[in-house]
DNA sequence: GGTAGACCTGGACGC
DNA sequence: GCGTCCAGGTCTACC
């Protein structure tokens, strides 16, 4: 057994920044409702090591995790480093709050993301043209079958797509998925430079846009969870969100549009400035994030349930 | 440049 | 319990 800590800048609450976008939902991730911990399986150098991330002391105070089984020296580091990126543990949120104070007060302003972009694009694509509860059951099944603490890009591109297909059921997107890993696996994706916030977001989604299986909305999808948050992932979600929320009415092209022209005032900012609209939303049906189980409350995003609860 | 249809699966619904 | 329909984003072919 393992003890590492991290500490994050002094407005971090684990307990409002974890349950803050639906990736914690998704397998390996497994929140505790009951002790605001996340519990999460990590590839290191030496093996998968389970981690709980707790901050026992509050909003603020030093992130403390338990691992399994005794970690190296240089699995400390990794680990730390990847909860990092999941966490965003330091990220600046001052600028969102001066464009959009509406946050302020609940010091909403990160989103939870995966240890590395790899993870984060493969879920994106496992979230495309399919309900909440099947991106859910395809990462669940990515777990099960290939690796407890999500596939790597190497054992993803060695999969054949029909056997993905079969025992992941990820469907369609069987080839897509496999590509993409190979693309990683072979060292052809620059992280670097995608990560990197000297690079332009037009660069970005141009270099996105050019990969499998990655369309207008992953594209966003993806830039949001680099840090990018100029852009909109819109979907049927947003044109829902559009009518219940925002008044709007008219074909959804119509509303796509409409939506672009709303949240263009909030500039580098407005994925943030819509997303925790629909946060919001989903807090006032279903209560607070931090209260919500995988296996109920956590399953119900869908439109039957949005519509009716 | 815009649009229609195919892709695959699980859930909802009707019987 | 079974069959049918629908939701969901990307890609390709076609106009």
């Amino acid at each position: 057994m393992s003890r590492l800590t991290l500490n994050p800048l002094p407005d971090y609450d684990l307990s409002r920044d974890v349950p803050s976008y639906g990736y914690f939902l998704l397998a390996p991730n497994r929140w505790d409702p009951e002790t605001r911990a996340l519990i999460r399986p990590l590839q290191l150098e030496g093996g998968v090591a389970t981690l709980t991330v707790a901050q026992p002391s509050g909003a603020g105070t030093t992130i403390r995790i338990g691992a399994d089984r005794s970690l190296s020296r240089a699995e400390i580091n990794q680990a730390k480093r990847l909860l990092s990126r999941s966490l965003r543990v330091d990220e600046d949120i001052a600028d969102f709050h001066r464009v959009d104070p509406r946050w302020k007060r609940s010091g909403r302003g990160r989103l939870f993301r995966s240890p590395t972009l790899f993870e984060d694009v493969i879920r994106t694509v496992t979230n495309c043209n399919i309900t909440w509860p099947g991106t859910i059951l395809i990462n669940e099944r990515l777990c099960e079958v290939i690796n407890p603490a999500f596939p790597t890009p190497h054992q993803l591109a060695r999969r054949k797509p029909a056997s993905l297909r079969a025992r992941c059921k990820v469907g369609y997107r069987d080839q897509r998925i496999v590509d993409l890993a190979g693309m990683f696996a072979r060292g052809e994706v620059d992280v670097d430079r995608l990560e990197d916030p000297a690079t332009p977001d037009d660069e970005v989604e141009k270099t996105l846009l050019a990969w499998p299986g990655i369309g207008p909305y992953a594209a966003a999808n993806i830039m949001q969870l680099l840090g990018r948050y100029s852009r909109l992932a819109l979907d049927t979600e947003s044109v829902r969100h559009a009518k219940v929320v925002l008044g709007m009415n008219g074909s959804s092209n119509h509303i796509m549009k409409r939506l672009a022209a709303h949240y263009e005032p909030f500039g580098a900012h407005k994925f943030r400035s819509y997303w925790f609209e629909l946060w919001d939303f989903y807090e006032q049906k279903k209560g607070p994030a931090h209260t919500w189980h995988p296996r109920t409350t956590g399953r119900q995003f869908t439109r039957a349930h949005l519509q009716t609860a």
